[in-house]
Parts: structure tokens; sequence; C-alpha cells
RNA sequence: GGGGCUGUAGCCAAGUGGUAAGGCAUGGGACUGCAACUCCCCUAGCAUCGGUUCAAAUCCGUUCAGCCCCUCCA
């Protein structure tokens, strides 16, 4: 397995730490709103991976945190808690609108057939292990109270910047206009642990602590949650590009400061979601849901396709005219699939060379697109019989997970009626009644049924 | 202003030194009562300029365009 590692921006083979298990962790939702269909693409990814692990022989424990606190609303800091502007929106607490958009989050995921992971924590949750990491850093002297709050002293890192790419003096240039200064920090890159003042004064959610009542800095979640689940050694890390700072800078420092280690070896970013205007984000409160979707009549693994087409590196665009190719592409890939028949003897070194090439591909940093490739190609291939076929797409479709065997069933009563009115078309055919033939056609097909008249007579399909 | 990523046919997209995969759409053909489905055939020289090389979409540099990040969103 190959795959591109943000910490040294290269290609590399993957060794996991252990061989008996492949820990990996995703940075989860937030989960004040919807996610949408961006977020979605970035699970997909993760699926991909943790799915890809797994085909080519490894055991994976995988964790994921939900976020279900508060933040400041949209990437422009506008000072108002998110979950607090949520709750202003829907009349519910805090905890409540986490519950019900993490439900919806839960089913979203299943739609589109993404592996729920093994391990899934909320924030909110694992307080005490914050305070643990907090006591721990504030011993060793990683960290410091300035003003009632706790930060972390990134001058004590040396490698504090290693994922970033960037570099102190860089960051002091930077000018955005639009962010306050924390006057209580000793370097201007310090991150917080735990706030008592906040300029957020309205937070609902705050705790107890040795450092006095108030509320963690969240990069520490999945720092925490990591830790406690998968142990001292990470894998994989992964999640979005926007991720990689300050999130997961302070992720590291604060791990390795913590364990005392190197903590985790690879970490995996996968690329936007665009819309016509940029990154498709929950923040400018106009976005796309799978529902939006559904409700249009897409089904949902044609998303998934659409996602599976490109590499998760690379930022994607979307359209309906997108996704109206994809849903085709799907459509008549699953067709052709569906079309094969149970026949023939299985045969074990046309499953094997396919078998290759679809790892080839697949450990080649997640090569979807080329994954897919591999399908149509097969499908062409006059040497491999049908029921060869069947059994290779079957296990490609461990990793794909786009459901390309799975047949909709249809109840026995309905399949009779759907028989008697293709006879009643047939009899019309035969009388060169078109016109009734082509008003039987149209019923059916405004059940969802499509006909399709074949040299061996008239078949029907769910559409 | 700084850092990072990207730019391949009408639309996506693979390919990272050896002469452009695949899908969708379009056009042509077979099939059909007409369609749909299915099948067959056809379509590019890789944003720009310059360099390295026997050889570049692939390496180096320039320009242009787009996107992401830049001190309490994770």
């Amino acid at each position: 397995m190959r795959i591109y590692n943000s910490l040294t921006r290269r290609i590399e083979e993957f060794i996991p730490n252990s061989d008996k298990e492949v820990t990996l962790y995703t940075c989860g939702p937030t989960v004040y709103n919807y996610q949408h269909i961006g977020n979605l693409r970035m699970y997909i990814f993760e699926d991909v991976l943790e799915k890809t692990l797994r085909y080519l022989g490894y055991n994976v424990k995988r964790a994921m945190n939900i976020t279900d606190v508060g933040h400041n609303v949209g990437d422009v800091d506008v000072g108002k808690d998110k979950m607090f502007a949520a709750k202003e929106r829907e009349g519910k607490t805090a905890l409540e609108i986490a519950e019900y958009y993490t439900e919806v989050f839960k089913k979203d995921c299943e739609k589109v057939n993404i592996k729920w992971p093994d391990i899934v924590k909320n924030a909110t949750g694992e307080v005490e292990k914050y305070i643990d990491i907090i006591s721990r850093l504030l011993e060793k002297g990683y960290a410091y109270e300035s003003n009632g709050n706790i930060y972390f002293d990134i001058s004590k890192m040396p490698n504090y910047y290693e994922l970033s790419g960037k570099n102190q003096e860089d960051l002091m240039i930077a000018k955005r206009e639009d962010v306050d200064i924390d006057e209580n920090k000793r370097n201007p890159f310090d991150f917080v642990l735990w706030f008592t003042s906040s300029k957020f004064k309205d937070q609902e959610l705050q705790w107890d602590s040795p450092f006095g009542k108030g509320y963690p800095g969240w990069h520490l979640e999945c720092s925490a949650i990591s830790i406690k689940y998968l142990g001292e050694y990470l894998d994989i890390h992964t999640g979005g590009v926007d991720h990689i700072f300050p999130h997961h800078t302070n992720e590291i420092a604060q791990s390795e400061a913590y364990l005392g280690h190197k903590w985790c070896n690879y970490f995996m970013h996968g690329e936007f979601l665009n819309d016509l205007t940029g990154k498709m984000s929950k923040s400018k409160g106009d976005f796309l849901i799978l529902d939006t979707l559904i409700n249009k009549g897409y089904n949902p693994l044609e998303y998934r396709y659409y996602c599976l087409l490109s590499h998760y590196r690379n930022q994607l665009p979307f359209s309906y005219e997108m996704l109206d190719n994809a849903t085709t592409s799907y459509r008549k890939l699953r067709n052709r699939v569906l079309s094969l028949k149970q026949e023939g003897v299985f045969n074990e070194e046309y499953f094997n060379i396919y078998q290759n090439k679809f790892k080839v591909a697949i450990s080649d940093d997640l090569n979807t697109s080329n994954a897919l490739t591999i399908v149509h190609n097969l499908l062409k291939d006059e040497t491999v019989n049908d029921i060869t076929k069947i059994k290779i797409i079957g296990d490609f479709d461990k990793v794909l997970s786009l459901d390309l065997l799975k047949r909709e069933t249809i109840e026995e009563g309905f399949k009779k009626y759907i028989q008697q009115k293709i006879e009643e078309r047939n009899e019309a055919k035969n009388n060169k009644n078109y016109e009734l033939a082509d008003k039987i056609r149209r019923e059916l097909e405004e059940k969802g049924i499509i006909l399709k008249d074949t040299k061996e007579g008239t078949i029907f399909e769910l559409k």
C-alpha cells in the first residue's frame, strides 16, 4: 500500500506500527447542522481507505470524534458560538441539536454505504481525558497559565511547523484583518488548552477543572480520543486539507508533548468538493445536503460513484451536469453488471489476475478512478465468463461499496401484474395498436418499471 | 502579503521521462412499430512562454488562472 503522507509531502510505502492491527483516526463532523455533500466526500474517501486496508488484509481499528460542542460561527470569526446560533434557530439545547444532527449524519452514511467507525465518541464525553492531558502538559512545562486560560507553548516544540510547511516568520507576515489578537499569549501562535475566560461569554457547556470552571480548547478532542481508544501510537490520521493548519499541527504538538514520543506516522488529507464559488462550506449558509439530491431523484450511490470517479487529493467541482454524467455512467455500469448471467464455470485464474489489477490500482494511494476503469475493462473482456465476472465484481465491491450486484426485489403480486401488462402490450403490438402499446409502457414507467424489448422477448427492470 | 495545492478533449478524469487509459455527452451504424436498453465505430497532443534531454503532459524556471490555509471552526 502506497499513500501520500502530508507529513513528508510524498507518496510512501505504508508500514504500520504493528502487523496485527492498523489504527486509523478520522476527524469527525461538527454536528450543529447537516453535513453537506462536500463533508460526505471526505467521509467517503476515509471509508474507501478503511475498506482498502481491510481488503489488503489488515485488521483496522478506527476511531472518530463527534464534535458536539460550540465553535465560532463560520470561517469568519463573528464572535458567536456555533451551537448557540443553531440553538436560537431551532429552540433546542446544544446537546439536543448535536444528537439530532448526529443521527442525520449516521443515516447519510448508511445511504452512501459508509461503514460507521468501530469507535465513535462525543467530544463532550471525554473532558476527564482533556484535563489529564492538560495537567501533564503543565507539569512538563509545555503549557502555561495566562489571565485565566491555559495555553500550549509552541516554542517548546521544535518541530511544530513540520506538517504545515509553514514557518513562523511567514505566519508573522500574515495579514488577515478579520482576526482578533489574544494579548495573553507568549507567542502569537500558542493555542488554548483550557478556557476560563473567553470572548464567548454565553458558552452553554462548561466543566469544573483544576484550572477553574470553563471548557477545553477543542483541538484536544482528537488527541484525547485517539490516544485513549487507539493507543499511544497511531498509524494514520485523516481529515480535510483545511485541518492541516492549525488543527492537526496543534494535535501533533500536544499529543507528542504529552506522550513524550512520536505519535502518528501518516497524515492523509482529502481535498474539497467545490461549488461555483469555491469550497462548499456550512458557514456560507447555502450548501447542498444529500437529501436534496435524493429529493431530486438521485440515488445516493450515484453520488458515491461521482466521488470515486476522481482522486481524493484533487479538488472536485460539483455541478448537476457532472452529477448527471456520473449518474448515467453508474446506471449503465450497474445495468451491465446485472445483466450478467449466473453461467459458466468459475475461473480462479482470471479472478486472481483481475484482483491483482484492482489491488495495484487501489493500493496506489487510493486510485479509485483507475479501479473503476478496471471494472469497465472487465465487463468488456470477452475471455472472462459471466460467473467469474460476477465473483470478481463482488470482490471489488467490498471496497467500492456501490451495490453493483444488488438486485431490487419486486413483490410477487406486482410481478404478476407487470407480466400481465406485458402480455397485453404484446397483443396490442401484434395488432399494430401501437397507441395502446405505448400507453401501457408509459403506465408501467410511471410505476417505476422500465420495459426492454429484447430478441428473447420483453423484460422489465426497476427504474 | 506569506505558505500549500491544482490547470489534460464539450464535461469529468487516469497517466509523473519513451510517444495520450476510462466514463459521460455528441455524431455515425446495428437492433426497434417508434423508443428505451444493449452493441459496434469516430473525436485531444496535455494553460502559457522558455530551458534540460536522444526523448517531456511528465523534470526546472516564467507568466496567467482557480482553490485551500495563515494566532479561540475543528
